[in-house]
DNA sequence: CGTCTCCTGCTTTTT
DNA sequence: GCAGGAGACG
């Protein structure tokens, strides 16, 4: 093995970095530690904001600087491209060029791949093979589905597809499942698992999980080959070790087996993405896994002031298990966190639009906040709308992160499915994907004649209707737009193969193919968005020498960065937030069932609740200045009204530290929901009533004229509310209207409305039928 | 073969 | 409430 293509730092340059090390000087004395201890296992405990990047580049700048390695003898592990790039720029700060030549630093899947295509022929593959997105996977496991006589609407692709990517997660190989997981998928799922190996295989192709899985496998088959590497990284280096999985564990831990230098980096109160198969575990395991490891606290936090900080440990300490961190600042005072309820999802999003605008101001004691500085995490995709809706109307711009990545967008994948085929016509999932796109009148039954064509003769498909023409197995106009699909791939194939230039190809490619022109002839809203990407596509292709090299690179990195310029409200959600902070942050939705997700507690039990509990901490903890929580008390769930209760997590807020803007009447849980007395002691306590965000409320609501009565809005919620009514009564409720109440439950009422059907409500929120006269319309 | 309409079923999503 | 898929129809 030779990965020594760098070539030996030269000695002035080495001089140079010899000298007393002024980086550490920036150093707090536990990221001291963090950088000086070298040698042996290290476990660093990085809270959220202190200077956990910062730490580890260091580290590699020290490392080098001490010559311990050379630039390409030190693995760093990343989960995210993003991280992967920040980490080289910073290294490459502090040491100059001498970063270009870490050769190892990368995410785990792109290192997979760089060792993986060395020794593919160990996995049964070729050194070219392809990397398969979600899409060709499910669309392989549909053709296995149904080769399997199994009905796919009682067991969707996506299942078996979930499935087959939680074992590799755990790096079982298909005889490695245990039979404890026999009956999964109809109690066909391993069969089924086997059946897509073996064809992955034949298509010369691995997904995502295969490429940890397979450089495990050939890792543990072939000692010689893992001794190797073993010998070669002198130290490696892991960020966001909570995010490991057991197939990244393993093959960590294969790695760090030689030199025993292995540097982790991580938060378990960070842990957010257990179910993709992350395991704290690995975490809070370090110390056994790795006897005599060094366990480092980063606990001074640099980014949030200390009423931020408060709140998030307040909520972070409901969890168990936890390895214990504190975290500190010298920073003083700020903001304390701020807490608001509202009547529903629009009112909050309407609140939260002026009040971005009110910090865009400066009328908010912190002078005033670019829009760039501020950020709303949601749970749920779903419920970024009613923001996008309201600051469409309000023309507060916003930019959603996290959305249809660009390579993952239809047309980009359409096209990039072509130039797929156009470098190896072999590209089974290509084909298909795109032999009837645009529409050949190529159906179903032509396209299985094709597949029937080249399995009879062990061809692959383009072989297959090649050979179907011949024969005259397929007739009409099919036949015709067929030899010209196979025609154009073979002249797009040969252009590639006599190193044509590949920008001019792929616009040749998408012209001919008539793909320009199926989006250029639709006239539906989203077509010249479409035209816009495919134009970006090509112009992304500047970059790299050829479509090969292209295709490597999109496999990997399935984003798109294009920086804007005009300062934008970003919306994303709390999983996407982690790593990121704002001046402002806006965390809305916190109500039992959304935040706390209901799903992630019926199938994780506690251990939902606290990964769901961990988000509410990155949340909190992305804030610099000031953080805003809010409530709804009704949202719209899957277009049902739905009376929402605030979130337990809002009750395990430190007092202390919040604010509350809510007007007690919309305060139906919070602060111990049992004792409604307690409530409204409470609440005035807050200074309610003096708050400007109450002031805020009062104002607004006056000029509402769809207001709630404002007997609803200041009555306390509580039990006695209840009392007012009997099964069978007539009410009214400002959102649903008129009905008849079908039952009693606690504090709430079972109503079915006339015109919104049974709904759960608060009974604070209805009122008599015969009083409704008063509301005004 | 393609299009329209009904029906179902729903988080989070680094690679 | 909406999107995506299947099944019926032209």
């Amino acid at each position: 093995m030779s990965p020594t293509d760098t070539p030996p730092i030269p000695l002035s340059q080495r001089a140079m970095m010899a000298r007393p090390a002024p980086y550490l000087d920036d150093l707090n004395p536990a990221q001291r530690a963090a950088v000086e201890v070298l040698d042996g296992p290290v476990l660093v405990l990085a809270g959220a904001g202190t200077g956990k990047t910062k730490a580890l580049t260091t580290r590699i700048a020290h490392l080098l600087a001490m010559n311990k390695a050379r630039p390409n003898e030190i693995l760093a592990v990343t989960f995210t491209n993003k991280a992967a790039r920040e980490m080289k720029n910073r290294v490459g700060r502090l040491t100059g060029d001498v970063a270009e030549g870490m050769k190892w630093l990368g995410t785990f899947h792109s290192i997979s791949v760089k060792i993986l295509r060395r020794h593919a022929e160990l996995a049964g593959l070729k050194s070219n093979f392809t990397i398969l997105d979600t899409d060709d996977q499910i669309r392989l496991l549909k053709q296995l589905i149904a080769a399997a006589n199994i009905d796919d609407k009682r067991w969707p692709a996506r299942m078996l597809a979930g499935l087959i990517d939680a074992w590799k997660n755990r790096a079982w190989t298909p005889s490695k499942v245990p039979s404890s997981e026999a009956s999964a998928y109809d109690n066909r799922g391993t069969e089924l698992y086997a059946a897509y190996q073996d064809r992955l295989r034949s298509l010369n192709a691995v997904d995502f999980g295969d490429l940890l899985l397979h450089v495990v496998t050939i890792f543990q088959a072939h000692p010689d080959i893992l001794a190797q590497y073993q010998r070669w990284f002198r130290y490696i280096l892991v960020d966001e070790y909570q995010d490991t999985n057991v197939a990244q564990y393993l093959w960590l831990r294969l790695l760090a087996q030689g030199h025993r230098n292995i540097c982790c980096v991580g938060d378990d109160d960070q842990s957010i993405y257990g179910w993709r198969g992350a395991e704290v575990g690995n975490i809070l395991r370090f110390e056994k896994d790795f006897p005599g490891a060094e366990v480092i606290r980063l606990e001074q936090n640099y980014r949030s002031t200390p009423h931020i900080l408060a709140a998030a440990s307040g909520v972070i300490a409901a969890n168990s298990g936890r390895l214990g961190k504190e975290l500190w600042t010298e920073v003083e005072e700020g903001e304390k966190v701020r807490l608001i309820g509202h009547w529903d999802g629009e009112e909050e999003a309407r609140w939260i639009g002026e009040e971005i605008e009110a910090l865009q101001r400066g009328t908010r004691g912190l002078g005033p906040v670019s829009a760039d500085g501020m950020a709303i995490l949601v749970r749920a995709s779903h419920q970024m709308r009613a923001f996008e809706d309201r600051f469409l109307t309000i023309g507060l711009p916003y930019r959603v992160i996290g959305g249809p990545r660009f390579y993952e967008r239809l047309e980009i994948r359409d096209a990039m499915a072509y130039f797929r085929l156009a470098v190896s016509p072999a590209d089974d999932l290509a084909f298909e994907r795109v032999v009837n796109t645009p529409k050949r009148g190529l159906g179903d039954k032509a396209q299985s004649e094709i597949q029937r064509a080249a399995r009879a003769s062990g061809v692959n498909l383009l072989e297959g209707a090649r050979d179907l023409l011949a024969e005259g197995g397929i007739g009409g106009k099919g036949a015709g737009q067929l030899r010209a699909f196979v025609a154009g791939v073979d002249r797009w194939h040969e252009a590639v193969q006599a190193g044509a230039d590949h920008i001019r190809l792929a616009e040749t490619i998408l012209e001919e193919s008539g793909y320009t022109a199926m989006w250029q002839n639709d006239k539906t809203p989203e077509a010249p968005g479409r035209l816009e990407n495919l134009k970006e596509l090509v112009k992304a292709l500047e970059q790299f020498e050829n479509l090969q090299g292209f295709l490597e690179h999109v496999s990997l990195i399935m984003e798109n960065e294009t920086e804007e310029s005009a300062p934008k409200v970003s919306i994303m959600t709390l999983h996407a937030a982690k790593g990121l902070e704002f001046p402002a942050v806006f965390l809305p939705g916190w109500e039992e069932g959304l935040f706390p997700s209901q799903r992630s507690m019926d199938e994780s039990g506690k251990k939902g609740l606290e990964e769901e509990r961990r988000l509410a901490y990155v949340g909190i903890t992305r804030a610099e200045e000031i953080c805003t929580i809010s409530f709804a008390a009704n949202r719209r769930v899957y277009g049902q009204w739905q009376s929402q209760l605030p979130s337990r997590f809002i009750d395990e807020l430190p007092e202390a530290h919040v604010e509350v803007l809510t007007p007690p009447g919309l305060y139906g849980g919070g602060f111990g929901a049992a004792a409604p007395a307690q409530v409204e002691a409470r609440a005035v306590k807050a200074d309610v009533y003096n708050s400007p965000g109450w002031r805020r409320m009062q104002a607004q609501s006056a000029a509402r004229p769809m207001a709630q009565p404002r007997e609803a809005r200041n009555q306390v919620i509580d039990l006695a509310a209840v009392s007012r009514f009997v099964t069978g009564d007539r009410v009214f409720h400002q959102k649903f209207g008129y009905g008849d109440i079908t039952g009693i439950e606690g504090d709430k009422l079972q109503i079915s409305f006339d015109r919104a059907g049974v709904k759960h409500v608060v009974a604070g929120f209805v009122m008599p039928a015969d009083q409704a006269q008063d509301v005004p319309f």
